[in-house]
RNA sequence: GACCUGGUAGCUCAGUCGGUAGAGCACAACCCUUUUAAGGUUGGGGUCCUGGGUUCAAAUCCCAGCCAGGUCACCA
């Protein structure tokens, strides 16, 4: 109780030295004057009470041609975003979590007694934009033809303190003074999505597609389970982690970089099919196709293999285009992404052949040296067969790879978790997702042989001892958890804020992830 | 990490050859009863990212730094 209250005490004192000491601008300084005339007007500027709202912005626009009498008693709250006053009239815009309406008042009807206050000096001179206020009243349709609601009463909700960009849009759709200031439209995304149309947009197709996803999934009678984030040894991909500390157990902790081990002895377990959709961290650099933090989604069934598994990312990912877009065709930029079954599969070696005119197939290191050199790609000492093909092949074919494809059959080296070839010695039974120059998926046949698994990790670990910082470390747990046996199974990671990218039209992932990462501001 | 570009009013942006800092929206005051990027009149608002330097004089030129975006590298 007592740190409760001391809590409450320091708040309240830096608060008011901030509004004391901090540099207002002018137009804070208007904000807080009309605040205190509102609180001599006995206008609580932040009431507690529940205003009821019984219609949306939405409802109104869509539904109130055709049924006008269910619209004569509407009550209805939001965001003040623009006020054209006209003496003792005035239009307004309302914005609420579905939209914007105009709404009118009329001095005489918000006040219809002989004080005008209400509106000529709370309306007119102590809203601003940005209030949030309740109406009541009627709708109705201008001389102009626009859909609006004729106030009959006013109640504030809610002061703001600081100007919002005012957006406006003309009469041909044209948006004038957007708030565009990337930097600003990151760091302070609640003043994004207040006045940017369309951004609010893309985060709910976010979740209608991860909502589409976990649909698909629980069709097919998989289990959703959770994970650790915090890990004692990171694995399941090749990547720099995060290193943080636990105070009581005073050891290091990682955090994830990939869930796939995990998810993988719940297999063993018994489980048949689990998925997770996992928040991953990898310690590396920054672009707009990485954030520190990302979403992924790791898929696990048993007695599948990876040929099935791609049938099945087709299957989801039509499904999803579908949900979203009501087409398989799915416009990105300048092209447009057909996700129509059945999509294109090459093997990496064909793919190759295709893009880069060279037949690499059983080629040896010193060949696969020189065709890097004809392509200037930089090779060194450390890289053996798997990463000089790796690097032909995404220099030569990946950005040529628009439409959705697959790419199978990747050389061993570059996969520590994936089971070998049924048929092509030097490779492993994987493929990735590929779609406008980008990997969306990764999947493969899970290795579940530990003899196999164990040599895989002493792989790595050579790789590590040379200063390779993403080979994976060996996790003996997983390797005993394999040895009690773990039927064969199909494992997938789908990038889904890269899915979420191409499905809304987005260049950046900063436009699709709230709050992206970003240095702190200097003040 | 390297290179390129940018940072000016709350927002969006101009700012010429180095010579007292500009516009639109927003804001304040006034007018206006169906407007819609509402309109009209008047007005206020600036650490020109930060710190140095050159110069009689710097938003502008030079150097260093900070933040952001882009390209590359690293990386899936």
């Amino acid at each position: 109780m007592r740190w409760l209250f001391s809590c409450t005490f320091v708040f309240l004192y830096s608060t008011r030295q901030q509004i004391t000491h901090m540099e207002l601008t002018d137009q804070q300084r208007e904000r807080l004057k009309a605040l205190e005339e509102l609180v001599k007007l006995g206008i609580n500027p932040f009431p507690p009470e529940e205003f009821e709202v019984n219609v949306t912005a939405k409802d109104i626009l869509d539904n109130y041609e055709r049924d006008k009498l269910s619209y004569k008693n509407i009550s209805i709250a939001g965001r003040l975003m623009n006020r054209r006053i006209m003496g003792s009239a005035s239009f307004a815009e309302l914005q609420d979590g579905t939209g914007r309406i105009q709404i009118y008042l009329k001095r005489d009807e918000i006040c219809p007694g002989e004080d005008k206050t209400l509106y000529n000096r709370v309306f007119k001179h102590l809203m601003d934009i940005g209030d949030f206020i309740g109406v009541k009243g009627y709708v109705f349709t201008t001389q102009t033809g626009e859909t609006t609601v004729h106030v009959k009463s006013l109640s504030l909700l809610s002061k703001s303190l600081r100007p919002l960009p005012v957006v406006k849009t003309d009469s041909e759709g044209k948006t004038h003074d957007e708030f565009r200031d990337v930097e600003l439209r990151y760091r302070q995304r609640y003043v994004d999505l207040a006045v940017n149309e369309g951004v609010r947009d893309v985060f709910m197709k976010r979740t209608r597609i991860i909502n589409s996803i976990r649909e698909f999934l629980n069709g097919k009678g998989y289990l959703e389970v959770e994970t650790p984030v915090l890990q004692p040894l990171y694995g399941g991909a090749r990547a720099r982690p995060f290193k943080t500390h636990h105070n009581t157990l005073d050891m290091p902790l990682y955090l994830r970089i990939a869930n796939e081990l995990y998810l993988k002895r719940l297999i063993v377990g018994g489980f048949e099919g689990v998925y997770e959709f996992a928040k991953d961290f990898r310690n590396e650099g920054m672009d707009r196709f990485h954030n520190p933090e990302f979403t992924q989604m790791e898929l696990y069934v048993a007695f599948k293999d990876y040929l099935w598994m791609m049938n099945l990312v087709e299957e989801m990912v039509e499904k999803v285009a579908l949900d979203i877009h009501g087409t398989t065709q799915v416009k990105y930029g300048d092209n447009i992404l057909d996700f129509c079954r059945p999509w294109k599969r090459y093997t990496m070696y064909e793919a190759i052949k295709k893009y880069a005119g060279l037949d690499i197939e059983g080629t040896d290191e010193d060949q696969l040296e020189k065709y890097c050199r004809q392509l200037s790609i930089k090779t060194d000492k450390s890289m053996g067969r798997g990463a000089m093909i790796d690097e032909i092949f995404s220099t030569t074919c990946e950005p040529n790879l628009v439409q959705p494809v697959f790419i199978t059959d990747y050389p061993v080296e570059m996969s520590p978790l994936a089971k070998k070839h049924r048929s092509k010695p030097g490779l492993v039974e994987r493929f990735e997702a590929i779609c406008n120059a980008k990997e969306i998926c990764n999947a493969f046949s899970e290795l579940n042989d530990p003899i196999d698994q164990r040599q895989r990790f002493e792989e790595q670990l050579k790789l590590h001892d040379r200063g390779d910082e993403e080979a994976m470390v060996p996790d003996e747990d997983f390797i005993r958890a394999l040895e009690y046996g773990m039927p064969p199974a199909a494992g997938l990671g789908a990038g889904i804020d890269r899915l979420v990218m191409i499905m809304t039209n987005s260049p950046s992932i900063q436009d699709v992830i709230f709050f992206p990462q970003m240095k702190p501001e200097r003040k």
